[in-house]
DNA sequence: CGGGGTTCCTGGCCGC
DNA sequence: TGCGGCCAGGAACCCC
């Protein structure tokens, strides 16, 4: 499950591969998910940047002139970009691909379709809700613990469902929200944190997404970058996934349970309310 | 507008 | 071995 740390290995590896390539014929599937892929045709891509859990490919009309589109790639659960030649076996779910102008082929494969596509013009991001209301990212000065507490107090929901709702910081998913709480030993269920609670938050945030990047990102399943590879930071999880197993800081048996329709790992004594 | 719930998908896994 | 049932999970979407 693509979170920030994946997105970013994946904006790294293609960025190159990319970069000045103009997308000429393209092909998808026939979800309005992914039918998009068309209108990113005939353009130049001059930058691929990323936003959370976003990636926002730039598009011009020429090499030498400004951008005034972005192709916007959300990889959903099981979302996989790469660049190959047009005589590498062809993925199994292949839902998008793009002809490029020096030969290869841009392909977007995806088992579940909970990917999605979109060409917009340039920072226009008004139809994408999640996008047009995006918090900060993480490692921009304007991530603090004071903004940080603030847009945690501005709603009622449990802290872990405002944290997938990318609006305090931008980037996190269940895996590194869960690992970012746990190593603040702050509780998931509260429905609003002290200034202390936030530093620390806001620290553990920025250390459990430098690590992901730092480890190439968490395959537990379907995540691998664009050369195939998996990451590595699957071997360093302190908390999520390891429900039953003992807590690395006080060896209390972790807990599992359903917050919000979604699975939450945590410490009953560390992280206890 | 916010909160709460539902939906989209399919492979993998469990139990019988 | 086969199969029904269930689960995971990000974000759009819908209703109140």
């Amino acid at each position: 499950m693509p979170e920030l740390p994946e997105v970013e290995t994946v904006r790294r590896q293609i960025e190159p591969d990319l970069n000045a390539r103009r997308l000429l014929d393209a092909w998808s599937h026939p979800s309005e998910k992914f039918t998009p892929a068309h209108d990113a045709t005939g353009a130049v891509v001059v930058g691929i940047r990323r936003r959370g859990k976003f990636l926002l490919v730039d598009l011009a009309r020429d090499l030498d002139v400004e951008p005034d589109q972005e192709l916007i790639i959300h990889l959903g659960m099981t979302g996989h970009l790469e660049v190959v030649q047009p005589s590498a076996p062809e993925p199994t779910h292949l839902r998008a691909s793009w002809q490029l102008d020096d030969s290869r082929v841009l392909r977007f494969s995806d088992v579940r379709r909970f990917g999605r596509l979109r060409v917009v013009e340039s920072g226009d991001h008004s139809t994408i809700p999640t996008l047009a209301r995006l918090g900060p990212e993480p490692f921009d000065e304007a991530f603090t613990p004071e903004s940080l507490r603030l847009a945690i107090a501005s709603s009622s929901r449990h802290l872990k469902t405002q944290l997938l709702g990318q609006r305090p910081v931008a980037g996190l998913g269940n895996i590194y929200a869960d690992e970012a709480l746990w190593r603040a030993e702050v509780n998931p269920a509260v429905r609003s944190i002290t200034l202390t609670q936030a530093r620390r938050l806001h620290t553990t945030i920025r250390e459990v997404l430098r690590q992901g990047i730092d480890n190439g990102g968490t395959t537990l399943r379907d995540y691998r970058s664009p050369d195939g590879r998996e990451g590595a930071n699957q071997h360093r999880l302190d908390c999520y996934g390891r429900s039953g197993q003992a807590c690395g800081r006080c060896s209390t048996v972790l807990e599992s349970r359903t917050l919000d329709q979604r699975t939450t790992t945590w410490c009953p004594s560390c992280q206890a309310r």
